[in-house]
DNA sequence: GAGGAAACGGGGACTGTCTCCGTTTCGGTG
DNA sequence: CACCGAAACGGAGACAGTCCCCGTTTCCTC
């Protein structure tokens, strides 16, 4: 039973400041964004980055979670709008782009769909896959999507593509190009 | 007309030494080696590293400009033994098995299709991409390849499934299947 | 074998990560 | 409201990596 103590005020405080900047720096200068710098901007010593952050990974997965539950959330609205096979192109599309743009956002969603990553399945890494699942079975359900590849399958294609991009300049216009030659050989 | 003075006997020694290491280096570390450790390794002083080579790159570029060559060079053998199309996927498998196995030639490859990246195409860069030109014009003239891609987006698309594998654990069967996901796409 | 150019090498400035521990601050209690 | 213990702080410092600088050594040439 571990009591919860709620957080002292002060701790509370220096935990949303860093979050804060942490997204920031992470979108501006992406995952290798400087930790001592993040504590720095956020008005606080390395130390008490480290405390509440044991490594950049938590810090980054902190920092946007709630960006990857929009993302999630996304996933049901596309898919209440459009036929199955167009919604998963949708988010697909908008989960490419907006990890372009969020340049930290990209390491984040990766480590999501990697394999032997010694568990760590945190919570946004759950969500973004159970969207994925949805998509992805009502695409093969309504026959637009191959049966024989999954969910996660599908996410590391789209993180492909996404590094495909990049090395062209990461503009919208070759992102949803490569996404769509990549969706043409996925189709059922 | 730069008077080509032949290196002092032993620069040449460092300088073929240093390639030796770093190959092993960049093999074993990925494209992130310690500089510092290889010079240690070569035995030699970081000071005659950087001289020989002013950064990373132009290390990591030294030391597979003959893995690279040999990659152009069985291009044209795929070529003179396979149909265009199964040619151009015979070579890309290669390559992207090889991308992974040896880690620093994924970034050196990944570069070499980069847009923006100040010049900087190098004589390794040109001859990967002339190959490529080559199977991708053949298997678009036998109509096994769409036409409205060249032989860059191919590149990239290949570093793309490369990186979609690597989320994977990155074994062959995983860079078999997306590749071929993705020629199924890049059909006319 | 002597002289000068070429090459060496490692010390050190700098940047970043992460830990440790003395000091400060909070908040519950009498 | 003043006290105290626990909680949290913060920055110094150990460590690792990159890269430069310059006094010293090595090679080549005559």
């Amino acid at each position: 039973m571990t009591q919860v103590r709620p957080m002292r005020a002060d701790a509370r405080r220096n935990y949303q400041r860093l979050l804060e900047v942490a997204a920031e720096a992470f979108a501006e200068h992406g995952e290798n964004a400087s930790l001592d710098d993040i504590a720095k901007r956020a008005g606080v010593g390395s130390g008490t980055l480290y405390r509440h952050f044991p490594n950049r990974r938590a810090l980054l997965e902190a920092a946007y979670t709630d960006r990857m539950a929009a993302l999630a959330a996304r996933a049901d609205e596309l898919a209440a709008e459009l036929a199955p096979g167009e919604a998963l192109v949708a988010w697909l599309t908008e989960l490419a782009v907006g990890t372009v743009q969020v340049r930290g956002l990209k390491a984040l969603l990766g480590s999501a769909v990697t394999d032997g990553d010694s568990a760590a399945v945190t919570v946004c890494a759950a969500s973004i896959k159970g969207a994925a699942a949805r998509l992805v079975a009502a695409a093969q359900g309504a026959g637009a999507l191959r049966g024989d590849i999954d969910s996660v399958d599908v996410l590391r294609l789209a993180h492909g593509v996404v590094s495909a991009s990049e090395l062209a300049d990461g503009q919208d216009r070759h992102i949803r190009r490569y996404l769509s030659l990549l969706m043409e050989g996925l189709r059922a």
